[in-house]
DNA sequence: TATGAATGAGTGTTCATTCAT
DNA sequence: TATGAATGAACACTCATTCAT
């Protein structure tokens, strides 16, 4: 009725979101009861019903949320991006960023990828659909541009989610590298490797591979 | 009395294990009950107690096991080889063929870190920092034998495992490369990155990136 | 909100304890489940537990709320009493009429010292102890007031608390006398024995005694 | 077959009886498990039942085995003795002797009368029962000899089997006296009272109370 | 808009007991 | 004489959710 009576009801939404994903992410979705949520947020148990019908709801909206955050954010700053070297560090800065600003939703998003049902779930694979699908758009550019050891996208993109996602598992702030910082590795390694001088590690050198290639 | 008595309860607790890994992978530790497992396995839920004392104690069979089986079978893999290349490779390829051989393991072993409690965590925790710390060693091997880009073993070596660890949320068996290809693809992009011709995709070239090395 | 909410509450609870008085004087603690008390009381399982937290703090509600009982009546009763002997006649009189009143809570009272554990435990225990101890005092009163026989105030008040509390084994409503009789049987056995005439019965005399005490 | 069978058995079972009164008395007979009890007797769980059909007739063969003996004791020693005081003595000293020698039996006596059920309840109550009356018929031949105070026979007894059963909640060896001055003091309560001067103490005089007996 | 009260189904675990060997 | 293996029933307790107010 009064123009403010939406904004106060979805910012107290928003509360409850981000203290279920507090808890999700210490008690994981199973293992966390509604309860729980109630007590971090303190919210009682109804009314917290009257705000998210039920608790896949809760993690479908913490979910969904998220990914549309990232994906908004990637492709405002994709804007005006030429070579898709920076396009692909741009979208692991971008996915760090929120990462380490947001390690509750992080880790629910890459721990709880099957504990949706039903319609919640697709509707979510799907947004993870468009961004991973956006990330490989980005690696085929690079592979036009470029010649490339690993022609298979979907193998190569995978490896850096790997790398990225993993990140859940062992992010300490203070002791690792910011997220421009720790996004400038990632893409060092995914796109030259570790190694200076692969061939005085062993490895063939450079031409040689393009001629191997031709087998 | 009878030889074949204790192999007979090892094997059947080994059955019960191998269900409760697949259960566990399917709902996750704590959308799992112990009801679940018994009617997976076809063991009783009493004679499930019988076998194993808690469901804490499967999981941590499970992840005890696993991580002592792959520490093992690399360590007799790596025996031989010379050079951190090789042995880097041979540590890729024996986590993956294990990971692949053994999905449902695998799973858990990567969801389920925090599921455990007190002395289970502890010993799981002890395990993993030892297969962690033989990684980290083999890196630095090789961080003797040629400059390297990365000088973070930490860091590195995380997004190596980020790679490797990843591949139990999309890898289909069929689809994607067996564990020997997948292992070569890890390990190159680890060491040499995806492109062929750095300069060419508009990076610094090799040499003054080595000359940087000398301060 | 409204006034009688509080009250409905407490009410409710005051209900249940009663049912579980009486289903663990008919089963014992250990034996009662709390299925039973919910069956007993006409209480959902749920909704038991909505009320009280646990099966322990069923029994240390029950416990705990009848030593105070009995001690604020006590209280209350023993002032305006001058004569250590009036204050006994008005403990166990006091005793026996909180038993004979409340026969579940009194066997719970008398059987289930030990099912308690942890906080709960030591809270009981602790105002068991003030209870005795003014029990104590007032034999000590009468000690000062006139000589004894059984100098051992401890002794002397078990043997009094074992008349009173094992009436729960054996006491009869209908049968047996009434809180006033009964109470007024036991000081007097208490007090001066059963005997009339001790001399008569082979014992030492008064006087004799009176001089031994001179020692 | 061989003549020592028997004795082996009725040994073994005596140390399982012995180590199942134990851990009745620690946990009562509702919170021991069959288990407790061949954990403490280090018999295994068949075993246990090999010699013993349930866990009901443990608790019998406790109880009836402890009745029998204090029974069988009793008789033997008041042969001999003349006076019913002296009878009393004995029979308190005696009840007291079992019960500070055999604390864990005691205790089961004293605490798990109901939980016993069917024939194995009511054998029980019949040799209860034979001992009541035998302190009943005590009592009354010092009722024959001399006027009693309490003329009442069951409440006195009941009074005097309170006093001594209740031992079992608080004796304390070396803290609390041994069993025959235990008995002494109990027995001159009951038969005396812990006045040694009852009229300084306010209460009427010994003749006046014959007097009053004749209303 | 908010919440106290309520519940049926389910949780991990233990029980006394039996049976094949 | 002895015991590993097995089980159905029960245990105390928690769950996500609903509903009347």
């Amino acid at each position: 009725m009064s123009p403010a009576a939406p904004d106060r009801r979805s910012q107290r939404l928003g509360h409850i979101l981000a203290c279920a994903a507090r808890v999700f992410r210490e008690k994981g979705y199973d293992g966390a009861s509604v309860r729980d949520i109630s007590r971090a947020s303190g919210v009682s148990l109804s009314s917290l019903y009257y705000y998210c019908e039920s608790k896949q709801k809760l993690l479908y909206l913490i979910a969904v949320g998220s990914f549309r955050t990232i994906l908004e954010r990637l492709e405002s700053r994709l804007r005006g991006l030429e070579h898709p070297v920076e396009k692909l560090r741009m979208l692991v800065f971008n996915h760090l960023e929120y990462f380490l600003l947001h390690p509750d939703e992080m880790k629910v998003l890459v721990r709880e990828e099957e504990a949706l049902r039903g319609r919640y779930r697709k509707e979510v694979a799907e947004v993870k659909r468009q961004y991973f699908a956006r990330t490989v758009q980005i690696f085929e550019e690079l592979a036009h541009l470029t010649p490339l050891r690993e022609t298979d996208a979907r193998v190569a993109v995978l490896a850096l989610f790997g790398m990225m996602n993993w990140t859940c598992t062992w992010y300490r702030p203070g002791r690792d590298p910011g997220p421009q910082e720790l996004a400038d590795r990632f893409v060092a390694i995914f796109l030259q490797g570790v190694l200076r001088d692969p061939a005085a590690a062993g490895l063939q050198p450079e031409l040689e591979e393009v001629g191997a290639g031709d087998r």
